[in-house]
DNA sequence: GCCTAACCGAGACGGTACGTCCGGTCTTTTT
DNA sequence: AAAAAGACCGGACGTACCGTCTCGGTTAGGC
């Protein structure tokens, strides 16, 4: 956001303040047109007009369109995951599943829409890309790494996993689910990447056989 | 690509023949802008002029943009992976590793510019997001899945593990790391996931707690 | 036209002699399409087609769209005028009259019609527009020149008349009437010409008062 | 022109105004490129180019280029003849040779060239040949209409001539000879015309022999 | 009676203008 | 000064047309 107030410190005593309702009534302007035409089929005059705002209203506050739809991503996303709340049921399979259900249902359908906007912005080399999908999806990954965490802690599995990888393989499938084959990301698919791909991964990671720098 | 002969199985006599060199050479001069300039910096006259062809040659062959661009990326893949020609090294681990090493590893970073070019594709509901992923990643997917296979019947793992989604697990990963985080797709971290995540799984899979029906 | 053999006088005596046929099948559908669509309307497949012929058949024969529409609009002009046969009713009005009423009335609407494609023609430096209206008019103004020069001749008018001019006044109005002012240029229109300005300015040209060159 | 607002009589007050320099920005460049390269080499790019103009721009005002040339050219013609400022000085004759000494004789050479992209607009049958022309020429017709009146009021001429050809005469041979002929129009041709075709008609309309009405 | 060159219809080709649509900026009026 | 409305510049999109070239096939001669 380009809030210069925010900087200076100083708030910017003149005129009139900012509607800070304008805000919140552009980013669910920019859900909801994402989520009917995509990013691509997307413009910003579609998204002022349905949000009843000038052009001028919604470039005041975010430079492009890209920072736009990755401000609306984030905001659907962050209802989702919430890190200070995650579940505690004793075992990772419970907390992963609770994780999983604690989204309805009928809003993954649309998450899942409007995510298929989210794609493009990797385009931009902008580090656009990079932090859309950050923005989406690595509260995810955290979540993950954190209930993981706790279940080695807790002695379920070796500490000798690969705790950053593991905490992807469900959020990269997901994704390729979502966005590539285009298929409905719903709680029967996860539970069934938990028990034929993150569990067996956890508990086979008995013997890796060798290196595993993963970053670079 | 737009070739109504193909349907009619009447190979159409009439009038000049299309000229199959433009299709390689407009794909050619797709792929070399896509590395160059990205997916939206890419535009039609760009491709055209580099391929010597008029727009009307290129929109005889695709009807869109987005479709040339999938064209040309699937076009790129092709040459990747050759499913006739699966490394058999005795294992598993040999095979995938083979895999990976066969593409030169000075392709890999000019193939990833191209893939982020793909990425926005996903946003045409036009079902080419699909269309684009299968194109480029299903035929990893297959070789995987050929190559596990094997394994299973060589008695390497278990025949209950979920072939399906475990052939998903790399390519799906590395996709993620491409596209979203735009971190280098080499061969280390290839071989990382090779060890800390899918040969754990197919390890680990003894003890499936669940369902695990995956399509929809 | 662009027949190579008119002008090398070799008569090219190898292969398939031109079909004749097809230069008025295309000069034909040319009209057909310049009163259906004008000039501008008019594309060179349209009347190809229409002409059941190839572009190139087309091609072979005019090098260009203006000098196609230029024949073609000279070919119906050649019906309507005959300088061998232009009548001789023994007095200048009954002559024009007779020049007017020699074209049957119901020609006059389709020739309108085309006549308005030719209006662009002069839009091509290239002489084309000369041509074209050379082409078309001329004749017409060449008969005027020869049935005023006669009846100046028999003593009808003085010989110190500007014939040059006055054999323009009839066809400019004309023309002036059907291109622009798109009314009908019909009988009762052409002998109200003769009988308000050609008559009179021939009859009044007694003494002119100055200088008088008109080209340049 | 596309101006929603002189329908409505209410003035659309909100959002930014039209600017309405760019119109007469857009005018004059599209007179300079008109004079350049002629109507068919114009291209709307190089005029919105010329006028630092964006082609929306260009669009919002003229629905295509036919339009535009016609509003082009007819702001060329209106600074041509004031219909206010008629000269008078006594006799008809003065009066036209002082409203063809009017214009400096320079100006003629453009406008001779910027009329010849005119011609073409009459292809076009939506009325944009019957408009060009008129907003062209109909206003120089009607300058000849009321000096011709004047000049009768006068007791120059017989009352029985027909003013409404007559007032045609000289601007309908003078675009056939622009446009047709290609020769200049310049001030010996027009006094040229007034002696041997106007005049002599004027006065030699003592018998008109029968006349029959012009319009239909 | 066959060979060969030029013809024929059909349509792909390179090039280029058209008119539309967007992104991002700026202006006008109202709040 | 911020808001809604919308005009502004720049530039890509996809369509259509011109004039050329290529394809398979046909129609003349000349041998």
């Amino acid at each position: 956001m380009l809030d210069a107030e925010d900087i200076t410190g100083e708030p910017s005593r003149l005129g009139r303040k900012r509607d800070s309702t304008r805000d919140a009534a552009i980013l669910d302007a920019a859900l909801e047109v994402l989520a009917e035409v995509g990013y691509e089929g997307m413009t910003m005059d579609m998204v002022a007009t349905r949000a009843k705002a000038g052009k001028a209203t919604v470039y005041r506050r975010w430079a492009s369109k890209p920072e736009l739809v990755l401000d609306a991503v984030a905001r659907m996303k962050r209802a989702q995951v919430d890190l200070d709340q995650l579940p505690d049921t004793g075992s990772l399979r419970g907390d992963l599943v609770a994780l999983a259900k604690q989204e309805p249902e009928e809003d993954a359908e649309h998450r899942l829409k409007v995510m298929g906007g989210l794609a493009s912005l990797a385009a931009h080399d902008l580090g656009l890309g990079e932090a859309s999908g950050t923005a989406v999806i690595e509260p995810w990954i955290e979540a993950n790494r954190q209930l993981i965490s706790r279940a080695i802690e807790r002695g379920e599995f070796s500490p000798d996993v690969d705790v950053e990888a593991l905490s992807r393989v469900i959020p990269s499938m997901g994704a390729y689910r979502s966005l590539v084959e285009r298929k409905p990301f719903n709680g029967d698919f996860f539970v069934a990447l938990i028990d034929t791909v993150l569990l067996p991964a956890l508990r086979g990671a008995s013997v890796p056989t060798k290196e595993d720098d993963m970053d670079t």
